[in-house]
DNA sequence: GTTGACTCTCTCGTTACGTAATACTTTATA
DNA sequence: TATAAAGTATTACGTAACGAGAGAGTCAAC
């Protein structure tokens, strides 16, 4: 069989044959005196294969080796790659939520911009970095920001997650093991940004009430949020006193 | 700001800043004399914005349109994006199923091959077509032969899928619901291979069991299935009779 | 003035092919 | 049997979003 046979039979391109010719994964067993490819029955199924592990998300490089090897164990792959799908299934969950947050969020909020929207989000080029100065020293700060410069935008997303966990269970109790485990993580994230005692993880709680600012800005998330925030904040520095 | 101070500040490289600036995406506001790039304020926001939009893992073609044109409707890219991405999301659920499937069928024949697997999934070059054609005519099969030639491999992906979920409920009744409804897609993916009466539908069914080579393939997917199809394709012929 | 850190502009490599462009071979028709 | 049509071959550029150099210029400090 020549090229377009076989590409109309399994329904790929000429150009794909060619392709999996030249990178050695699907070599024909004959060739033409004038150097067309004739494809055998065996290489008919060892396209089938190709084709099955393609269908599976199977790199043409993994392919290659999963069906020239027999020694490769194609469990181990299969679990491997189970992984990898898990966890990009994972990745594309969060992705979805964060879009049908992001919508909810602007349809409540008649058109706000970006910018705003991120406001509050982080404390890197923030208007409250001067009061943070007077509060906790210049040289907490400036650890601060070196670190957050280092973390990147991993540390972002995460905080963002959080803010928005923290809002969908803002109606129960500061002090339900929810709440203080959620608030937990968000002091372990805040220990990115400088050394925070229960106690200065405390009166930033509070800060988040008294400073509009602060409150505009979480309230976004959810109406209360800051004050339910505060509270479980609170709650966490009494029961992590020295 | 200079280059790697914007890199290390935000977490990203400076060559990806460099690609924003040669794409258009992020082009600095002032440049040295010398030629060094000179980040801005605002140039800092938008990248914020940039990679927000990133992360929910728009291009950056999109991007480029959504945050360099006010007019563009954030809403709409918003929702379009949710869409892809539960697409997305279900083929990448189907893969899973199927590689959790094909680790379970590995696990349960001990080490079969690959070329095993393919056998009685499709009916191409497959040892049956004799008989096929003494039962139903060559003309029918030549018809099927070269239908199957122009739908390629995703009516087998489909075929695949469909043993699978008729074997997930082949404890039930044959005339139950769910069977009758799925062995109804049965007979219409077989449309596509040739024109079957109910009653040549009925007919293969009994093949099913009554050829040991066919009860061994389709039993692969559960023991006790090419039973269940049987039965289920005998009451839809007797529904489906003119 | 020299070192070291930083910057610049190329350019190639990555994945799995699509899409020509140009030239040759086989098959079908007149 | 000549020619047109269909099929085939090789070569090479394009895709997305950068990573990884190479070679050369710039800036601050010692």
């Amino acid at each position: 069989m020549r090229v377009k046979e076989v590409a109309d039979l399994v329904g790929v391109s000429v150009r794909t044959l060619h392709h999996y010719d030249e990178i050695g994964l699907l070599v024909p067993d004959e060739t033409s005196e004038s150097g067309y490819r004739l494809y055998s029955n065996a290489n008919l199924e060892l396209l089938q294969q190709i084709l099955f592990f393609k269908e599976l998300g199977f790199s043409l490089q993994t392919i290659k080796e999963i069906v020239h090897s027999p020694t490769f164990d194609q469990q181990e792959a299969l679990q491997m790659h189970h992984q990898t799908l898990l966890e990009k299934r994972h990745r594309l969950d969060k992705m979805i939520q964060t879009v049908e947050k992001t919508i909810q969020h602007d349809k409540g909020e008649i058109q706000m911009t970006t910018e705003e929207k991120f406001e509050g989000f982080d404390f890197r080029s923030n208007p409250y970095e001067q009061e943070a100065r007077e509060r906790w020293g210049d040289e907490a700060v400036n650890r601060s920001n070196q670190k957050v410069a280092q973390m990147g935008p991993e540390i972002q997303k995460e905080m963002n997650d959080l803010y928005f966990h923290l809002a969908s269970i803002r109606h129960m109790s500061s002090d339900s093991e929810e709440a203080q485990s959620a608030i937990a993580k968000w002091y372990d994230l805040l220990q990115s940004f400088g050394d925070y005692t229960p106690e200065a993880f405390r009166s930033l709680g509070e800060m988040y009430v008294s400073d509009k600012r602060f409150t505009k800005n979480i309230d976004r998330f959810g109406e209360g949020l800051a004050t339910f925030m505060c509270d479980a904040m609170g709650v966490y520095a009494d029961r992590h006193q020295k």
